[in-house]
DNA sequence: CTAAGACCTGACGTCGACGTCAGGGGCAAG
DNA sequence: CTTGCCCCTGACGTCGACGTCAGGTCTTAG
């Protein structure tokens, strides 16, 4: 599969591949011209990287943890970053829990105040 | 309270205060020689925005939400988009949810890999 | 063969939330 | 009065994940 396709399937722009290459988060085999070409498994791995990115984690976090997906390699090392970073989404998971839940308590007061023609006020 | 008090007391830097300032998510006083002044409730407010900011959210969205809580304006368009970010942020939290699930799947397969002496293996 | 489209490598532009530097004023202590 | 610290307003720098443009090559349909 060349660039293109992959683009095109994955729903990620040409220069976000060519990117993720720089970052090696992706391989590409090439062809005799200089080509991309891309195994099917590739669809896969950017939905992952894309997946990761969304979820906060920098090229460097993702680097550091996807050569198990890669190279099938799984050191103490590699172990210890996944479950770095899954603690630190666990952590985030609960930040943005709370202060959704703030913005539902303010959004509920707001409302009775509109509801009853009063100021809203805050809590805490 | 000056700038300076108003930063140590919210840990938040002396530049990113006059940001907000010029982002309209903060207001103040100034003295007859143009040294800004605060009030005691800026503290918390300076922390909300320092909290919403960590949720993902932009200069723009906040500024579009925070007059709730300056002015005691509730107009049913603040509560509507006080509700569309409670939605994106429960979106968020479940994507990150998964994605937190994912990397504990494979964390898991992985130690067992490891525990057996077997190359890993990537679920979906 | 040729023209259109897909691909290549640089390299500069963008955007948001600040950091940092330059150049200058305010103010309390000694 | 001056030293030292805090404050002010521009204005340029930064970083990450790309967008976009320039200038050239490859491939494929007609």
């Amino acid at each position: 599969m060349r660039i293109g396709e992959l683009a095109t399937k994955t729903g990620v722009s040409v220069r976000a591949l060519r990117y993720y290459e720089q970052q090696h988060l992706l391989t590409s085999e090439r062809s005799p011209s200089g080509q991309r070409q891309y195994p099917d498994g590739a669809v896969g791995r950017v939905e992952l990287i894309q997946e990761l990115y969304a979820a906060g984690l920098s090229s460097r976090t993702i680097v550091g943890i996807l050569p198990c997906v890669v190279t099938g390699e799984v050191t103490p090392e590699l172990l210890d970053r996944l479950a770095a970073e899954r603690d630190r989404m666990t952590a985030r998971i609960g930040d943005l829990t709370s202060t959704r839940d703030r913005l539902e308590t303010i959004f509920t007061t707001s409302t009775e105040s509109l509801a009853a023609g009063k100021p809203c006020a805050i809590p805490g």
